[in-house]
Parts: structure tokens; sequence; C-alpha cells
DNA sequence: TGTACATCAGTGAACGCGCGTTCACTGATGTAC
DNA sequence: TGTACATCAGTGAACGCGCGTTCACTGATGTAC
């Protein structure tokens, strides 16, 4: 077998690249949109020739594809490492929350997501991991809610914690000027914090 | 004064024309997303040349700001109706909720709404027209949750109002398959009115 | 009723540009023996 | 230690295409007198 073991440095230097260029491909994506998104400026930024971006990635899609991946799995695993370090039931929904509330304040943040939920709608593939990252986040809610109260039940906690994060992912409307003068986010993101607590503890209806 | 007078055969022809034109910029942009909307695409599928569409829209930046401000005023107009029919405070809110949810069920609208948030991030008339349709949709919730509940108080309601639309338009992201397998749309929306019924009248905290 | 003129509607060619992708190629590093 | 070979990294030119926008132009309709 003359496949090189891993840690040679010839492909130490390759997955370097690669991440360098998804790091730019992502800031791209970010300022100037998937309609603004091309092979050549994701190359120039990552300080790569044209030819040398295909060499890693084929096609624009195979880019974007892969910089998504990245991404999804990065936060996927902060909110899983986040929550595995709270100790009680309840400190852990309130984690959940925390994570995702501060990921959000940034705006880039919301710029990526709304990018993303655009282009889910047209590519498979992106609509799949999107669809994987929420049903994760999605049932981490889900846990968190039934550990606070098991009273609530399973059918009912996963329709709650469906609406916990449709709440969270709404919220990034607000976050523009249109809150900041009468809204004032601090206090809005209490009321959330307040809304989800009641809902993980309600047993009406 | 030799300005025509408005009903005359060569504006009315005109203004259809500018009608059409919407359409067919409406169609393109919820099938194929900013990032494929063209002005040539535009132009053909609303049967009109290329030079002629110019002469309506001079730039692709007006037909999208124009199909936006159409779009948005008709909404507008269309959730005003609908609650202005309902006698009861409660089934004021109950209305708002209906128009909106019945909205979402078309996966078109929601397409046409994530390419709106996506650009409202890079073009400033975009975001200021998305973020007044957000505002007039805002105050009417605010309403209506103080008409059932007027023990709320403003500043609660605006925060409540706030989350019940952050909660309905998130939800569009459970609309794919990620819900349709676990969580029955039809429950899940059952509970978003629970809950914003909650909302409207839980004075607690 | 006729004519001159203004406005509105519509045409068609052309421009320069940035795009995604292909391809044949060179250089650097690692492996086998 | 030396050599032949495979793999990985990187280059540079070229392709055809669709794009937004410009421009000079013609035809149709309405208005003034």
């Amino acid at each position: 077998m003359s496949r090189p073991r891993s840690g040679t440095a010839v492909l130490r230097k390759g997955r370097d690249r690669v991440q360098s260029v998804l790091d730019a491909a992502t800031a791209i994506l970010i300022a100037d949109g998937y309609a603004g998104f091309s092979a050549r400026k994701v190359a120039t930024r990552a300080g790569v020739r044209l030819g040398h971006l295909q060499y890693y990635f084929p096609t624009k899609q195979d880019v974007v594809r892969a910089l998504l991946e990245r991404y999804l799995a990065r936060a996927s695993a902060s909110v899983g490492d986040r929550i595995a370090a709270e100790p009680t039931p309840a400190r852990r929904l309130d984690a959940v929350l925390d994570v995702i509330l501060a990921d959000q304040r940034d705006a880039d943040t919301a710029r990526f997501f709304w990018e993303l939920w655009a282009l889910a709608a047209r590519d498979t593939a992106v609509a799949s991991a999107m669809q994987a990252f929420y049903r994760g986040y999605w049932k981490t809610v889900v846990a968190a809610l039934l550990d606070v109260q098991p009273g609530l039940g399973r059918p009912r906690a996963e329709r709650r914690a469906a609406l916990v994060i449709a709440m969270l992912e709404g919220l990034t409307l607000f976050r523009s000027r249109t809150a900041s003068r009468d809204l004032p986010l601090p206090f809005l993101e209490r009321e959330l914090r307040d809304v989800a607590r009641k809902l993980a503890t309600d047993l009406g209806t």
C-alpha cells in the first residue's frame, strides 16, 4: 500500500489550504450573499489561484456544501459541549437558549443563516444538511424540556421544542432597527426566556 | 396642461404591462432565487423585449423594489381586511394567526420571504420595506393582544407580539420534511395557537 | 375634419465584464527498493 | 545513499456564456388648435 500516512507535511498543507479556502468562502457568503458568491472571489480572498481552487473543489457547489458542513458541525458541537457542562435540567434549558441567543447577536451569523435558508430551497444537499442540523438542535431542546418537566409527555414536548426554536430563529428578524427603538432587545430576550420556561413547565391545555 | 388623464388607453396599457412584468419577476424570484434572477428572464417570461423592460424599470434593482412593494402592500391590506371583519378581540387575534399560517402553508410564499430576508441584508431599500411591513404587522398583533387582555400593559404586549411573530415566521423552517414525519404540522399549528392565546392572557412573571 | 406635435410604447443591436469550468502543464514532496 | 516513480500542490491560459446597461431608433396613441 502506497497511501501516505495522514501526518505527512504535504497532506497537512493541503488540509490547511482547504480550511483557509473555507474561511474565505464563508466570509464572502456573509459579505456578498450567494448572489455575489463567485469562485474567483473565493480564490482571491484565500490567496489561491483560480485553477488551484478547482483542484480542491471542482465546482462552486462543492465549496458551498463543504463550508456549510463545516459550519454546522462546529455549531452542533459547541451547543453539545455547552449543555453537557450544565448540572441540572433547568440550567441545561437555559444553556441552550443562551448559546443560541448569543450566536444570533452576531449580525454576520444572522446573514449567514438567511442565505442558507434561501439556498436550501434550491439545493437539496444544502436542504438536507440544514434539516439534519435543525433536527439535532430540536432533539436537544426536546430532551431539555422533558428533563425539566417529564409530565409534558414526548409529543407535547416535541411540539413545544419546535415552537421554542421557531421563536429563537424568528427573533433574528427583530434584531434590526425595528426592534431597537421601541423594543429593547435585552428585554425581548428576557421575555423569550420566560416564555420558554413557561412552555417547559405549563401542563395546561 | 397637456398631461393626459389617467384613464387613457395608452396609460392603461402601460399599467397592465407593469403588472405583468411584476408578476413574471415575482415568479422568477420564487423559482430561481435572487441569484438566478435576471432582467432577461423577467423580460422573456413577461413576453416583453429586454430593451422594453428597461423602459419601465431602468435597473434590475428597480424591478425588485417594485415587486416587493406591491407584494407587501397587498399582504398588509389582506391582513387588515381580514381582521376588520372579526367582531371580538379574541377572534381578531385568531384571525391574525389564521391569515399568516394560511399564507405560510404555501411553499412559494416561504421561499419568497427567505429570499427577501437574505436580500434585506444587502439592499437598504429592501430592508426598509421589510421593516415597515413587519412593523405594521407587529402593531396589529400588539393591538390584538391588548384587546384581549388590557391588563398586559403595552410594553409587555409589545414584547409578546414580537415573540408571536417570531414564532410564526420561524415556523416556516419546520414546514419541510423535518416536521412531516414526527411532527404533524396541524398539531404544531394548534399548539402555536394555544401558546399565542396563553401569551395573550397570562399575566404571570 | 385635418394637421402638427408631444408623449408613451416598443425594438434591436451592441458594449464590456465577470462568470464556471476545462485542460495541459510544471514543481514539490514522499515512498519503494 | 541514490534513483525511479507516484502522488499531491499549484499555474495559467482559454472556452463560451449570460449578464446589466446604453443607445439610437421606429411606431402608436393622444392633444391642441
